[in-house]
RNA sequence: UCCCCGGUAGCUCAGUUGGUUAGAGCGGGUGACUGUUAAUCACUAGGUCGUUGGUUCGAAUCCAUCCCGGGGAGCCA
């Protein structure tokens, strides 16, 4: 007879009094001396638990049941029946309990049947997959990485695989993870006393990739609408709850296209990822709105129903300095915008998401477009209240002496990009696209407040266990 | 990296004018009781008070150091 996952059994997929075949972990167990026991089991496909019923005349009552803790691995067979208690709608009515894996020592099984805090689980993360909170998260984070596949798959995207190790230094230096084979404690040196990365592995310097974005516009300017979705590092010693040194990226690229095709893609691009989840995965929401974020579902909701609004950074300078509001750092033309103003422009002002566009262009990255006015970028930023910036993206500079001499004023040596200026060289468009963290999504989505604790195994300056 | 806060039982925490055997709830064990819902009740076991050094007759408590965690800032995604 084949499993019944507990998703199945409680969704009443199996035809009630029929027998079943469920496994999973113990949650908790009630006993009834007068005659039965209650067993709470979990086993991943959904939030709830099911209840197993067993009866004291079954097999190994006293020996197994009666011995069963937090943690223990079942596997149960009985039969499916409507509950004769409240609070479940299905249990089963169990006639053999295996016991698969008992719990060593239930004395000090970190996951208990109560509340943890978030940074005692951090310390067990093998097995704070084992609590209803981390169990939501992980169906979550599938759920949207899925939304996020459907949706570029409908939309007539590529999935494109850029590299993890590269060789350029894309976003400047100092923030890079080094890859390489050479022994520490015995550096090949060239004649001038530096070491010599031409016996490292690769032949140069290597590293891990800071953005797909620079190899990902190869693609776009071949099949046109593409994007990437995979694990990006920084090497910054910043320690917050929105930063991880290994996190996850979404990075989309559009080929004929400008920055008002770019909003117009981020604005869709986030109504439909939310609107797929909240629909396909209604009870962990529920379940992150009732224990963790009371506006977990409503915010999102909203959001959907909001037109974003656009407008130029000039023009939210002006609305800023007219705000009459006092900030910390002052609003000025030619400064990036702090948390406070962008809160104030999507929180207060518009009361919607903002998409602040066309910045100037010293504060920006030298492959943006450089706009008529000489003076700004097609850069844009989407703002969403209650976050902050959520996404980052620009048109890209097409034009090769344009692009060529933006780079030289950053002090970047353009024979090291020869191959992304090649693309300026060989039927060069117009084309734009924009960065998401995919952790910081998945914490607007679940309420969840530090990035840690949305990414199974978070790596962070000083900290990578497991 | 900077500023602030914290580290006491498996977990969540209480415990300073420095003073004999360091407490509670939950969890574990034992028993009672009940179609139970993080059940309830009783009993019980369990801690070299983050590390190292110092002050003192005496340190969980005071000082220094380091380690770890949290919040905020900067940077960003």
């Amino acid at each position: 007879m084949a499993e019944t996952s507990i998703r199945d059994a409680l969704a009443g997929a199996v035809a009630p009094d029929t027998p079943v075949t469920v496994q999973g972990w113990v949650r908790t167990r009630r006993d009834s001396k007068a005659g039965f026991s209650f067993i709470q089991l979990n086993d991943g496909s959904c939030l709830d638990n099911l209840q197993l019923v067993a009866d004291k005349e079954m097999p190994g009552y006293q020996d197994r049941i009666l011995r069963l803790t937090a943690g223990c691995a079942i596997r149960c067979h009985g039969t499916l029946t409507e509950s004769k208690g409240r609070g479940q709608s299905f249990e089963v009515q169990a006639t053999e309990i295996e016991v698969l894996g008992w719990v060593e020592n239930p004395d000090t099984y970190p996951v208990q049947p109560k509340r943890h805090s978030f940074e005692f689980l951090r310390t067990v993360a093998h097995l704070r997959p084992r609590t209803n909170t981390f169990g939501a998260i992980t169906r979550i984070r599938h759920g949207a990485a899925k939304a996020i596949h459907d949706y570029f798959h409908t939309k007539g995207f590529y999935w494109v695989n850029t590299p993890i190790i590269t060789s350029s230094d894309a976003e400047g230096a100092g923030e890079l993870f080094r890859v390489s084979t050479l022994d520490l404690n015995n550096l090949p040196r060239d004649d001038q006393q530096q070491v010599d990365f031409k016996r490292d592995f690769f032949g140069q310097e290597t590293f891990l990739t800071v953005s797909g974005q620079l190899n990902v516009e190869a693609f776009c300017l071949a099949m046109s609408k593409v994007y990437t979705f995979g694990p990006t590092f920084r090497a910054e010693n910043s320690n917050t709850a929105r930063h991880l040194a290994e996190f996850w990226m979404i990075e989309p690229e559009i080929a004929f296209a400008d920055l008002d095709d770019l909003a117009a893609l981020a604005e869709d691009f986030l109504k439909s990822v939310f609107t797929d989840v909240l629909k396909h995965h209604a009870d962990d929401m529920a379940f992150f709105a009732e224990r963790i974020e009371p506006t977990a579902i409503s915010r999102l909701e909203s959001l959907i129903n909001s037109p974003f609004v656009r407008m130029d950074y000039a023009e939210a300078i002006r609305i800023l300095e007219n705000s009459g509001k006092t900030f910390e750092y002052k609003p000025e033309w030619g400064l990036d915008l702090q948390t406070e103003h962008e809160r104030y422009l999507t929180e207060q002002h518009c009361q919607a998401p903002v998409i602040v566009m066309n910045y100037p262009d010293e504060i920006k990255a030298f492959y943006m477009r450089l706009n008529d006015d000489n003076n700004t970028v097609a850069a844009m930023d989407v703002l969403a209240p209650g976050i902050g910036e959520i996404i980052g993206g620009s048109q890209r500079e097409e034009r090769l002496d344009i692009l060529t001499n933006r780079m030289q004023a950053e002090g970047l040596d353009p024979e090291h990009y020869g191959w992304f200026l090649d693309l300026r060289k060989y039927g060069t468009v117009p084309h734009a696209g924009f960065g998401l963290g995919f952790e910081r999504l998945l914490n607007y989505i679940t309420g969840m407040t530090n990035i840690r604790d949305v990414i199974p195994y978070p790596r962070t300056p000083g900290s990578a266990p497991f």
